[in-house]
Formats: structure tokens, C-alpha cells, sequence
DNA sequence: CAGAAAACGAGAGCACCGCTCTTGACGACT
DNA sequence: AGTCGTCAAGAGCGGTGCTCTCGTTTTCTG
């Protein structure tokens, strides 16, 4: 009644955990293309159509690993987080970049499956919804909890922005990181995709040959980033 | 001795562009993964084999795609440059901007090869490096013009930035930026993969469903980034 | 406890892929 | 006119995802 009741269904779920692990493992050296169900079926010593009895197809051992990957970053982040000092938010919001860029460069071909192109034909299920947003909801976390101790600066450029943009982003984003302004949101937003932008150009080889080593350059690209987002030091 | 000299060669240089042709549409409609140099060959009424005559492997099909899709993208923001007025500095970068990401939302599955996952096991080679920066090369110009006529603001944020890392990047963006101190190309740079991290975003599904209409967003980051690099609307 | 039902691994097979090799015909240059 | 290179065609190799069937084994149920 507990878990895994049978022995039936205990050896289902190791088969099934073996298959994901030996496809991550294949993900990592081959990458997302390379995944081969014949290829999992013949290192686990089973003809390949017995494989089709613990996943109906690619696409879903596509889909586990995409979601053991949002949640392997998500996890990274959030422990970044947490060892930063809970008010220091520009050190925060740099933990949270360094902590995403390290484990892009340390998974290429899981951040590719998660932040490049898509896979022809495959449609995200609900289930990833979740897990997606997992960093998301670390940096909107430190967001707000900057506003609410009075370290989010309000805008400084001459840049106005438009009433009806900032109103549809606070509906939009209002819970991932609530009492939070709309201008505010449109800045974060920018630094959000910008951080993913140099993560994505660095490890699929955007910059090749252009820093001998990039983390300075992007050190400095993360602090100004967060003093466009307004975060200040304490409250 | 000037061009296509014998009818062999007329024919086959026709041939070739054909094959180009069907397989940037069959890129365009099915994707990258999907480009199947036997679907390419039954739509010209030709047998699989002879194909190779053509193009020696699926990857150099790849490969002239890849760099006419550089070439293409580079024409577009070369084009939207030139029309805005040589001395509006903040206007050009928008203009740059919104030429990527629309010829990126008009051709998803070619940006996708230019920008998204590395193709496993494709290296790509010299011949792309040229192309490959065209567009980058514009905005090279725009930056090194808005110094020279004094329109690019020094830095004005609280974050000191380190001379040892500005000189490398003088030392390494010379070519393609000339003039530009290394604070500003770092912000630049800090831009620059802000732009593709927005563009990848929204061509990969990222923002799905978070906005109505990603435009006054995405023209809202173009402005405040604008600003962030220093451009100023006149000398 | 015995029988029905469900789950399972194995195997054959389908259609597709990239790519190689050989064959025979056609065109171009000497 | 003869030779040589180029070409399309066809067969074939090893690989892929996926489907179906067939005995066997385990689990559930009457």
C-alpha cells in the first residue's frame, strides 16, 4: 500500500529509472539528436521494442528528461539562492546568473533541450509547466521581496514607458512575483532574456574565440544588469 | 571563360540551386531535423544517390543553408539600418533590433539553425565566419559612428568596470568596432546578447502565452538597452 | 486455489534515413 | 573518332522509430 507494492511495479519503476539515467547519460555525450531508443534498449541488454513498454515513444523520454532538466536547474538556483544573505539582492540576482551559466556549461546538451531550438514535432505537455518556471520563480522571489524592503529603485532612464504595457505585465506576472510594478517587470523581463541570451550564446559557441575567458565578461554584464533592474544592496 | 561556360555546367549550377531551394523550404516547413536529402531528391524526380553528385553529405547541404540564412539575416538588418538617418544613433539600434526579430518570427526554422542548438556532430566551417558576423558588423558601425560624433554617453551606473577585462575587449572587437572605448563595448556586448536572448525566447516558444503581443515589450527592451549602451539621439 | 486478466520480453517487420558502390549512358575535350 | 569524365539510376548496408504478434509470467479475482 505504501510505495511500490508489487514486486511487479518495483521492477517496472528500476527498469524505468535505468532507461532515464542510461538516456541522460547518452544525452549528455550525444546530445538531444543522438538519443536512441535501440541504442538505450541495447546497453540495457532488451530488444528495442520492449522499451516502448516503459515509454510509448521519443517524445516522452524526450519529455522526462526535459523536466528532470528544468528541475536540475531549477534546483542549482534555488540553492544558489539560498546562500546568499537574504538582503543582499544585487548579490542575489548575481548567485542566480552565475548559478545558471554553471550549470549550462556544465550540462550543454540539457540547456540545449531546454533553451534551444525546439524538437521538430514535439509539443511541451502540462507537466513541464511547472518545473519550467522553477528559476523564474527564485528571481521573482528576490524581486519581490526587494520591493517589499524598499531595494527595487524606481526607473532612472528616460525611458517612460506605457501605462497599458506595464498594467499587462503585472497581470501577467503578477504571480511569479507579486507587488512588484509594471515598469519594474518590463526591466527584470529584459534582464531575465538577457542573461539567457549570453548563456545561450556562450555555450552554443556564439563567442567563440572572443574572451579567453568569459565569466569576467559576464560578471560585469551581470552586475550592470542588476543595477538596471534597480536592485540595491540593503533596504 | 566567364560564367557557366558549358552547358554542363549551366545545368548543373541550375541543379544546385534547386536542390538549395527545395531544402530551405522543406527547412522552413518541417525544420532542420526534418531535412531529408531523399525527400529533397524525390521532389526533384531524382534517385537518392544522385544527390551526392551535388552535395557531398547532408551537413554541406546544411551548411550553404546556414550561410545563406546568415546572409539573408544580414541583408535585413543592413537594409533596415540604412533607412533611418546615418545620425540617429538610438534610432538605428531599434531599427537593427526589430529587423532581427522579425526576420527571425518570419523564419523560425532558419533562425533556429543559425542561433538554436548546435546540429550534433556539424562543425562549422571557415567559409561561415564571414556572414556569420554581418550583422554584428552593423552594429559595429552604428556603435563606432555614434562615438565618433560624441553621441555615446560614458558610463553612468555605480558599476566601475574592471581595465584589465575593457582592454580585452578592445583588443578583441577592434575589427568590427572601431574607435569604441571598452567600457562601451561591454555594455554593448551586454546588449547585443540581450537582442538574441529576447528574439530566441520568443521564436522558441519561451514567452508562451505571457503577452498578448510581445511587440511594445520587446520595442520597450530595445529602448531601455539603447540607453543602457549610451546612444544618444544627436551629436 | 484455480482461472481470467494484465503485463511482459522477444521477434519479425514496415517505412524511413544517410551514405556507398557499381553500372551503363551521355557529353566534352584531344 | 576515340577517350575520359560526369551523370542518373539502382541495389544495398546499417541505422532509426514504431507496430504487431506470440508465448510466458505475474497479478488480480471469483
Amino acid at each position: 500500500m505504501t510505495a511500490s507494492r508489487t514486486a511487479r511495479e518495483r521492477v517496472r519503476a528500476e527498469l524505468t529509472r535505468e532507461i532515464v539515467e542510461i538516456a541522460r547519460r547518452q544525452l549528455a555525450t550525444e546530445g538531444a539528436g543522438g538519443l536512441s531508443l535501440r541504442a538505450v534498449a541495447r546497453e540495457m541488454g532488451m530488444v528495442s521494442s520492449a522499451i516502448y513498454r516503459y515509454f510509448p515513444s521519443r517524445d516522452d523520454l524526450l519529455t522526462t528528461l526535459i523536466i528532470d532538466g528544468y528541475n536540475a536547474l531549477g534546483e542549482a538556483v534555488e540553492r544558489a539562492d539560498a546562500a546568499v544573505p537574504a538582503d543582499d539582492f544585487p548579490g542575489r540576482w548575481a548567485a542566480v546568473c552565475h548559478a545558471v551559466r554553471d550549470w549550462a556549461l556544465a550540462h550543454p546538451h540539457e540547456y540545449a533541450l531546454l533553451y534551444g531550438s525546439p524538437v521538430p514535432g514535439y509539443q511541451a505537455p502540462q507537466d513541464t509547466i511547472g518545473p519550467r518556471v522553477r528559476d523564474l520563480t527564485v528571481f521573482g522571489g528576490i524581486l519581490s521581496a526587494a520591493q517589499r524592503a524598499g531595494a527595487l529603485a524606481p526607473p532612472t532612464g528616460p525611458v517612460e514607458v506605457d501605462p497599458a504595457l506595464a498594467d499587462e505585465a503585472e497581470a501577467s506576472l503578477a504571480a511569479l512575483m507579486p507587488d512588484v510594478p509594471g515598469d519594474a517587470l518590463l526591466r527584470a523581463l529584459s534582464a531575465w532574456t538577457s542573461l539567457y541570451g549570453w548563456v545561450s550564446f556562450e555555450v552554443f559557441g556564439q563567442f567563440k574565440g572572443a574572451f579567453a575567458d568569459l565569466r569576467p565578461a559576464f560578471d560585469h554584464s551581470v552586475k550592470a544588469l542588476g543595477t538596471m533592474i534597480g536592485l540595491t544592496p540593503s533596504g
